[in-house]
DNA sequence: TACCTCATTGATATCGTTGTCAAAATACAT
DNA sequence: ATGTATTTTGACAACGATATCAATGAGGTA
């Protein structure tokens, strides 16, 4: 049978109140008593009965992920980030697969917060921009932490990365190839990230004197089909472009199918670059030019800085913005000289 | 505050064992007081308190997924499988990434299922396939369901799939295409899959009286590179063969890459085959012939054995093999005629 | 009617912690 | 030495369920 709080506070010689007193770190505890009901503990090989803590304590040690279909390289991702965080504070990471669409997502967190006790939350995209669920989690006082919202706020707890800067950054990069005739393929209009990145194209080709052509500007999803799809459109127009800028590696990939089946050759032909630097990325040839978001990392920020709010340390929680590396691969060719 | 098991016996006017009674389903009470006890419960919004419940009777409606680096997408869709099965039945999941080489892994999940209370475990390869933790687990009675074991021993819960079978057929369909030299990239060797996939495919050949040829044989290790090296290698030998199936889609990737990159026209100059239907399968061009594994059923099947044993429920319970499914997709060629 | 059986119900202990609050011990000031 | 403030400690209640076991009630039998 497992040690229990009363065997340690009699083998310690203490009452229970204060081996509790030793497990929680409270204050004023005499230093040598501490190390007496440690020695106990260990001794005994003693770990906490987490129902009974939680049951008295209303808290549970449990922070939920909760996603709504992303991408599965980007769940495993987040979820491992929190993972590591968890590991490190003892915590432990269940997780929640929700429909944002659902009427009764509302009623279902709430619900499974409460039966669980769930100590917080952590919510990634789309979930992360659902206002009203937002606000919905602030009145029933559910502590979270929000990975790429579009809108910081900065009572809230969140990590963002910088996709415009990025987007910015990853056009420049391309004009700086020699590139003036450059297409861009937008994301799904639900994600905040399309937007950001559109405008990231946006500037850095008026900053750089080029004009956009629409017609080799298409709306995509995200999705593998929606590049394919713009990719046989654009192809098929009179003019083409000399590269185009995807939101993302998936949509990237599409075109380069449209693109090959079309007879042109990337890079020769046709630049491409993509944005999340997905498995597929490096898995394609020519490999795709992409930016990498620290998403491990961002979630694992996310995680600390929860956690840390439930132990009071304030000092971590100041919301952090995370920088995206440039990948420069084969698939953009340098039309200079 | 939410209603407890206290306010409800009040409220119809019962003891609280038997509200409790009626919570868990439990035969001997009258019909009568069953629907007075319902409709209070009902009336009330009470929703039994877990930590209460887990302290006393030992268990937490919680089900634990271990995992140990899989591939992203494999993973994504086993979480999906489990998780929809844990919403039917009230259950919640649990992560937990574990490394298989850890000196320490039986204890690190030992004291993880202790403390939580889990009620079992789901197991992915390769922790699938390690006996001494097997044996570790059913010595502390830990409950589990095993995710596609090399061995399938009756007494344990498991889920399988046909890789001998789906590789023998997919074999066969190359064959069936018209080619007789045809390579094969094998898995990491660790993996169950790995040697299943390699004799369905050399079943195939005996028994279609085609001969192996060595040189066109590779050892890889499910990565895209080791399929790129694999690829490397063979088409620089002097004799190339018509067609490569690689134990995965990664590596079937890798290959792709190194025949372009060598100015082999796909499926022209040379077929190839994958195995999972991974992402890339179709998001590559041109498209792998591959097979799919029905890895979120499998998985849901999985938790559902599971959590119907700890309800006495041995009906379904009896192990499954699940049927992959052949695609045949752009990269393979019809030699004939 | 009296007695027995079996289904139904409830009073109370219990799980293993933390919270409350007062008592005991110690430190400090006078 | 005495009184006071502060630190340290412990007794016991409480969290909200389930478990035990005895009491009650209904139905059948002699």
């Amino acid at each position: 049978m497992a040690a229990t709080i009363k065997d340690v506070s009699k083998d310690a010689n203490v009452s229970i109140k204060t081996v509790s007193r030793v497990i929680n770190n409270e204050a004023n505890v005499a230093e040598k008593t501490k190390k007496r009901v440690l020695s106990s503990i260990n001794k005994l090989g003693f770990r906490p009965n987490k129902s009974a803590q939680s049951l008295r304590s209303k808290r549970s040690f449990i922070i939920a992920l909760l996603y709504d279909n992303p991408n599965k390289a980007y769940l495993a991702d987040v979820q491992s980030g929190i993972f590591n965080a968890c590991k490190l504070t003892g915590y432990n990471l269940v997780i929640q697969e929700c429909n944002y669409k659902s009427s009764d997502l509302k009623k279902t967190i709430f619900e499974f917060v409460e039966d669980l006790k769930i100590d917080g939350l952590i919510l990634t995209p789309p979930l992360s921009d659902m206002d009203d669920f937002l606000e919905y989690l602030d009145k029933h006082k559910i502590e979270h932490a929000i990975i790429a919202p579009s809108i910081l706020k900065a009572e809230s707890l969140y990590v963002s990365s910088n996709d415009y800067e990025a987007a910015y950054t990853l056009t420049s990069e391309i004009i700086k190839h020699g590139h003036k005739k450059i297409g861009f393929i937008k994301g799904h209009p639900k994600h905040s990230a399309s937007e950001l990145r559109f405008n990231g194209y946006t500037d850095a080709m008026q900053n750089y004197g080029l004009e956009k052509n629409n017609s080799w500007i298409k709306q995509g999803n995200f999705s593998f089909k929606s590049g394919f799809d713009a990719g046989v459109e654009i192809f098929n127009s009179i003019k083409i472009p000399t590269a185009i800028f995807a939101s993302n590696d998936s949509m990237a990939a599409g075109i380069m199918k449209s693109a090959q089946m079309h007879g042109l050759k990337i890079p020769d032909d046709i630049s491409l670059a993509g944005f999340d630097d997905s498995p597929i990325a490096h898995q394609i040839w020519p490999a795709l030019t992409t930016v990498k978001q620290p998403v491990e990392r961002m979630a694992n920020h996310a995680a600390k800085i929860l956690m840390a709010k439930f132990d009071g340390l304030n000092e971590q929680s100041q919301p952090k913005e995370f920088k995206s590396e440039l990948i420069v691969r084969e698939s953009l060719k340098n039309l200079i000289n």
